[in-house]
RNA sequence: GGGCCCAUGGCUUAGAUUGGUUAGAGCGCCCGGCUGAUAACCGGGAGGUCAUGAGUUCAAAUCUCAUUGGGCCCA
């Protein structure tokens, strides 16, 4: 059953309600559960790092998914939808730190490791609950009473699993590296664990002295004076030019060696004002060249090797700055590189916290960085510093402490990659990647790329590493739980994380000495990484990993490249040999409205909830999907969900459009099918039918290809044009329509079924409207997302149909802006439009919508013209050329010209044109060339003359006394309308009407009384001159008319019916229904038509009938019969072939002139305004010969004002030769047209009377016209009857 | 510095595979219309060096190269 929805969409309501509906019948289990026999299929969630709210990045992300999901479900899948949460690491770590005030991991430690990772984790559980809370809120379907969390036990023992897979390739391992370190959280980052911003640091150029030559220096380039304490050698590039140069700076001079090329310009920096070469070098002469260091290194804490402080060569060396590199082997990783190639100590004097030792005691206890001026002052005093500036470069933060991050040498874990590389290059390749370039080039340069990963870290709140180490060197990899319970300590069902599993030793097989677990946990990348079987609790549950994994499809943003599309390429590889999933949509960000990164330090966040509470999850959704391809980033704009927003208003005014009219019909929609329906259609419901089935098929696509905004754009342009804009705006009277007929009921069937195709379509966007649409439209199954993606039919499809539309669409288009420029409302009718297409096809298309052209456009008659034709209401002039006529004909030149100027142009041109075209004048024939003569087209004032896209288009806004009269009463409705509006009258409601105006609009009221009545359900209506009490005034096109309504009961309205009494108030609700409100209307009724008024009882109508008869004898005169009979004209003796004859009031004479002419074998055509049923003469004749004017559109009649058409007509008749034709009711042409136009068809058709010897008889009502009309019409003829 | 992507009116964008009408929309602005879907809707107008420069071609927003600017990732 259809219900009307609310009318006004107000999606904070009604989305709450909805999803208070889903939840309280459990909705979404019993989809899933739905569902749950078709094929298995295994979406993997990217966990988000549980930070307690979304933003738009993870509401872009989840709704994509979200979207997905639903997508695949309406197709039959039973797709696995477990959310997951990131739910380690230091983020949480930092919140927990500041929330119980302790700074450092010295004071974790004294407040107890215990509590602290306690505190965490109920952190971490209260934080996924918020963000599970908002997910929903925003319409998202998941699993969220079993996501999975990398804090589990299981998920943990899946993680140790994978690195004792690790262990057992060989792949793990222990090592020294220099690596990024954050001083204040005191742990090693990995890369992806470091953000990267502009800050200003010193550039500075320093002098190390040759040992053997403290004359000269090498001049080495640095940001980082801090690292220069443990300086072990300076790198050269072994092929760049050298050069030991003299500068010259007051008088002193400088002897330093530097790349050539940059000679100039540390010349420049240095402030010095000569330069002169002494020798080059190459960077190889250079090697192992010992220089004087700026600090001594105090060798308690490290023996200086070979190669210390000399020149080695390096290749990343660039010939930038001076070209000469400080190396630091315990600070930097090139350099460490380096280092061990030359045997130099990775020295570090900087300790976890980011402070000097005491192996530097000038510095002991700053911090690092903290040090650069003091390094400076010291270089500076002992003339070292050359110069120094500052510079903005980008420098390495903690991804949540923000600190800056330096460089260490210090003992991590590590996962070999290199012997993974090939094999992930082949999964990459293997993986189907949307867009083709986030594999083929993005991933796959990463993978290439990729170093040694470094997976501990040296904090608390983490899956602990499972290593176990005996001071001898053994080491042991756990890899289940199982293990533990060989180990000392351990404890049924205890938490594996720090500090408990600390606890735990193993005797080592080896030395028999303590294993003590390795005190890091693993990197959090490393946590998700593992996800795809961690979450299926593999390896405890075997059955869950056989039968989902591995994934079908991870969507996540483009900095996965690096994070999670690599960490769970890397962890499947080293445990299975593989890629963990099978297709990765990747997705852009939600930048702020400028293009810029969100972020709270920049005070440009946009809040989703703020979003949803606004706009509702709906839109937000859907602008989200529409505004851009998946793969690129979006500048999030405010007006975006404002205007999805209206898109769904739209949708939503249609549906409830549609409800209204249906709901009060108790319309069926599933009583009957398409092909039940089929007969009944009108070509815009095939038409809109085929636009649906077009749409799906894009829709489709667009989702299958993963374009998904033009999926979304699709359903966007299907809802605003196809839809609402032009479907509804066609169906709208067949709706009105009170009775329940086949064609109302096509347009049902047809709007249902175009509602529902998009409703189900646009479910996975937005599940919330849909769902409230699907509620009340359909409601069979308990939700739209239980139901079935709508496949698309090609049958269905029809596109010559969507062309001719289009079309249509154009000229109504173009007909509305020549409106507009020429001032014509639409509620005035345009008198015709005439289209000529520039082939038959194009008209013939046109013609398929004519009704709908003629509806739309609000015109009143559509003529189409042959593309090889010209319309003939386009007047072909000839235009005489008196000097090529005078030239030849000197003394007639003038008659010429004005014979030629009333004959038929089209004659005139076509006879020039063969040549043969002569003018009789004074006995004489006289041939006109056709350079006498030229021709050109003029429009009647009335006619726009336009373009379309496939051919021409004449508008013709003549305005006569009956389009005024149309015009003038819809105004009146309109204002009417209005005016119950404001009174805020329901619908239903009856009223009585009163109007005053001038004489004229009344006599134009009065012609459309009824339909007024009809139209705004007025009981009475009555048009005065007076000014009316209490009445509103309006001005219409300058004339004031004032209208008063009143709601009336039903009782008072059965008054108009007070003379028949025996009319209950059903009945007088069934007269009303079928547009009567008064007696006098059903008067013009046939008995017949009384009785088939429906809902009326037939008794009653039979009464009704009897009353008026009963009246009618009372009030109607018998008509007067006019006795005088006209004189009978003598026949005449002879036709005259090639005249014309006119005949005054003389109908029979005429007849008889006419059935003369067939008696002497002329081909007759008859033109008459009389019913040719009752004519005799018409029964003599065939039927194609001939023709009723008449307005009523029945067949062989011909409309009195297609005046040209009609010339035509006959024009054709004399050409054939041997024509005989009578034109009887010259008058009505006359009053339906003008004269003047009468009479130069009268004039033209006579000129080809001669010309092919024809007859032309007309018979003219002489009452009609003025006397001097007669006279003008009776010159034109040749013989008077 | 390298890899990938992006650049079209004030803003957001269509124009993809396959170069081919007058570069098409929406928002905003101005003007008008409509009014029983109506806190809607429709039409018209102004507004474009298609980032810049070169090349290929009969023809380039589209293909190629370079440059500039932006995003992501890396060094």
């Amino acid at each position: 059953m259809i219900k009307q929805v609310r009318p006004n969409y107000d999606p904070q309501k009604m989305e709450s309600e909805v999803q208070r509906n889903w939840d309280s019948k459990d909705i979404y289990s019993k989809t899933k559960k739905m569902r749950a026999d078709g094929p298995d299929f295994y979406f993997l969630d990217g966990p988000p790092y549980t930070t307690g709210s979304i933003h738009l990045g993870t509401a872009m992300n989840k709704t994509l998914k979200d979207m997905l999901i639903r997508y695949w479900r309406m197709n039959g899948l039973n797709v696995r939808d477990q959310p997951g949460f990131d739910m380690h690491g230091l983020p949480i770590e930092v919140q927990v730190e500041k929330e119980v005030g302790v700074r450092s991991k010295q004071e974790i430690e004294e407040y107890g490791i215990d509590r602290f990772v306690d505190i965490c984790k109920k952190f971490a559980m209260k934080l996924h609950g918020s963000m599970s809370d908002q997910f929903k809120q925003l319409g998202v379907w998941m699993d969220w009473d079993n996501p999975y969390l990398t804090i589990k036990p299981e998920y943990i023992e899946a993680a140790w699993w994978t690195i004792e897979r690790a262990h057992m390739r060989d792949l793990l391992v222990s090592d020294d590296r220099v690596l990024s370190w954050c001083p204040r959280c005191e742990t090693a980052l990995a890369e992806a664990e470091i953000e990267y911003w502009d800050e200003e640091d010193p550039s500075i150029f320093v002098k190390f002295p040759l040992s053997d030559d403290p004359s000269t220096s090498l001049v080495i380039w640095t940001t980082t004076p801090w690292t220069l304490p443990a300086n072990m050698a300076v790198a050269v590039h072994p092929d760049l030019q050298y050069v030991r140069v003299e500068m010259r700076h007051e008088g002193q001079v400088e002897s330093l060696i530097i790349a050539e090329n940059q000679m100039e310009s540390v010349a420049e920096l240095g402030g010095f004002e000569g330069l002169e070469v002494k020798d080059t070098f190459s960077g190889r002469d250079l090697e192992g060249r010992y220089y004087n260091p700026p600090f001594n290194i105090d060798e308690r804490h490290i023996k200086p090797t070979e190669w210390t402080h000399r020149v080695v060569l390096a290749d990343y060396v660039e010939d930038a700055n001076t070209g000469i590199v400080h190396t630091a082997p315990g600070h930097g990783p090139d350099d460490f590189e380096t280092g061990k190639r030359y045997g130099l100590s990775p020295f570090c004097p900087v300790n976890e916290a980011g402070r000097f030792t005491n192996a530097v005691p000038n510095y002991e206890g700053m911090k690092a960085r903290g040090a650069n001026q003091d390094i400076l002052n010291y270089l500076d005093e002992r003339g070292l510093l050359l110069h120094h500036h500052g510079t903005d470069h980008r420098y390495g933060h903690c991804w949540r402490c923000r600190s800056s991050v330096i460089f260490r040498n210090t003992n991590q874990w590590f996962i070999k990659i290199d012997d993974l590389k090939e094999k992930m290059s082949e999964e990459v390749g293997r993986v189907k990647w949307s867009p083709d370039w986030a594999g083929s080039s993005r991933q796959m340069n990463w993978v290439d790329g990729a170093r040694d990963w470094c997976i501990s870290r040296q904090r608390y709140w983490g899956i602990p590493m499972p290593v176990w180490e005996c001071s001898c060197g053994e080491k042991k990899v756990v890899g289940t739980f199982d293990q533990l319970r060989d180990g000392k300590g351990y404890v049924e069902g205890m938490d594996p994380h720090r500090p408990w599993i600390d606890g735990i030793t193993f005797k080592c097989g080896k030395c028999s000495g303590v294993m003590h677990r390795v005190r890091d946990v693993l990197d959090v990348w490393f946590d998700s990484g593992v996800a795809s079987w961690a979450c299926l609790n593999y390896p405890s549950d075997k059955r869950q990993f056989d039968r989902w994994f591995p994934g079908r499809f991870i969507t996540e943003a483009h900095d996965q490249t690096r994070g999670w599309f690599y960490s769970q390429l890397a962890s499947g590889v080293i445990s299975f040999d593989r890629c963990p999933y099978d297709e990765v949509l990747m997705h852009g960000w939600m930048l702020d409205p400028k293009g810029q990164k969100m972020s709270k330090s920049k005070g440009n966040v946009i809040e989703p909830l703020e979003v949803i509470n606004e706009h509702g999850a709906d839109a937000l959704r859907f602008y989200m999907l529409k505004a851009n391809a998946p793969w690129e980033d979006t500048a999030f704009q405010k007006e975006g969900p404002r205007n999805a927003r209206k898109v769904l208003n739209t949708l939503w005014n249609v549906v409830n459009f549609a409800s209204t009219y249906m709901s009060l019909d108790s319309y069926e929609p599933y009583t009957s099918t398409m092909s039940d329906m089929e007969a009944h259609f009108r070509n815009e419901d095939r038409w809109m039918i085929s636009r649906t089935e077009r749409m799906r098929k894009e829709v489709s696509e667009g989702i299958e290809t993963r374009h998904i905004h033009k999926a979304a754009r699709a359903i966007e342009d299907y809802i605003l044009e196809d839809l609402s804009r032009w479907y509804v705006r066609l169906i709208r009277d067949r709706m009105w329509s009170e009775e329940g007929d086949h064609d109302k009921l096509a347009a049902y069937f047809t709007l249902h079924y175009s509602i529902m195709s998009v409703t189900r379509l646009l479910a996975p966007f937005c599940p919330y409207i849909t769902e409230e649409i699907y509620q009340h439209m359909d409601g069979r199954l308990e939700t739209v997302h239980m139901t079935d993606w709508p496949s698309f039919n090609e049958a269905l499809m029809d596109e010559s149909l969507e062309m001719s539309m289009a079309m249509v669409q154009e000229i109504v288009e173009i007909s509305a802006s020549e409106r507009q420029r020429r001032n014509v409302k639409l509620r005035w009718p345009m008198s015709r439009m005439v289209i000529k297409g520039e082939t038959e096809l194009v008209n013939d298309s046109i013609a398929v919508f004519g009704d709908v052209l003629k509806q739309q456009a609000n015109v009143k008659d559509i003529g189409f013209v042959h593309p090889d034709q010209e319309w003939e209401a386009l007047i072909l002039r000839a235009i005489p050329n008196p000097h090529a006529i005078g030239k030849v004909y000197r003394q007639w030149s003038s008659k010429i010209a004005k014979l030629l100027e009333s004959r038929p142009a089209e004659m005139v041109r076509a006879a020039v044109s063969r040549g043969v075209y002569e003018i009789g004048i004074e006995g004489q024939y006289l041939k006109i060339e056709p350079n006498m003569v030229s021709f050109s087209y003029e429009l009647p004032e009335s006619v726009s003359a336009t373009e379309f896209s496939s051919g021409k288009l004449y508008l013709d806004f003549e305005m006569t006394p009956e389009i005024e009269a149309e015009g003038y009463t819809r105004e009146l409705i309109r204002r009417i309308q209005q005016m119950r509006k404001d009174k805020r009258l329901d619908v239903e409601e009856y009223i009585k009407t009163d109007v005053s105006a001038e004489s004229r609009l009344r006599n134009y009221f009065n012609r459309w009384k009824q339909h007024i009545m009809k139209e705004t359900r007025s009981r009475s209506i009555s048009f005065t001159e007076e000014p009316i009490e209490g009445g509103k005034t309006w001005d219409i096109q300058g004339a004031e008319v004032s209208i008063n309504i009143k709601a009336v009961q039903l009782s008072q309205v059965s008054q108009a019916f007070a003379e028949m009494p025996f009319l209950s108030n059903d009945d007088v609700i069934a007269l009303n229904q079928a547009g009567h409100y008064e007696v006098s209307s059903l008067e013009a009724l046939s008995g017949k038509e009384i009785l088939s008024i429906p809902g009326l009882r037939i008794a009653e109508a039979m009464k009704i009938v009897e009353h008026l008869k009963k009246s009618e004898g009372i009030s109607v005169k018998p008509a007067e019969v006019s006795k005088k009979a006209e004189p009978v004209a003598k026949p005449i003796a002879e036709l005259v072939k090639g005249s014309v004859y006119m005949a005054v009031n003389k109908p029979d004479r005429s007849q008889e002139l006419l059935r003369q002419a067939i008696g002497s074998g002329m081909r007759p055509l008859m033109i008459t305004r009389t019913p040719p049923s009752k004519l005799d003469i018409c029964n003599e004749l065939a039927d194609d010969c001939v023709v009723w004017l008449s307005s009523i559109s029945k067949e062989n009649s011909f409309n009195p004002r297609e005046l040209y058409r009609l010339e035509q007509l006959i024009s054709l008749n004399l050409e054939r030769g041997n024509g005989a034709i009578l034109v009887e009711g010259l008058e009505y042409l006359i009053t339906n047209n003008d004269f003047l136009s009468v009479l130069r068809v009268v004039q033209n058709l006579r000129d080809q009377a001669s010309i092919r010897e024809g007859v032309l008889i007309f018979d003219v009502n002489g009452k009609a016209l003025d006397d001097h009309e007669l006279s003008l019409l009776e010159r034109e003829s040749d013989i008077m009857v």
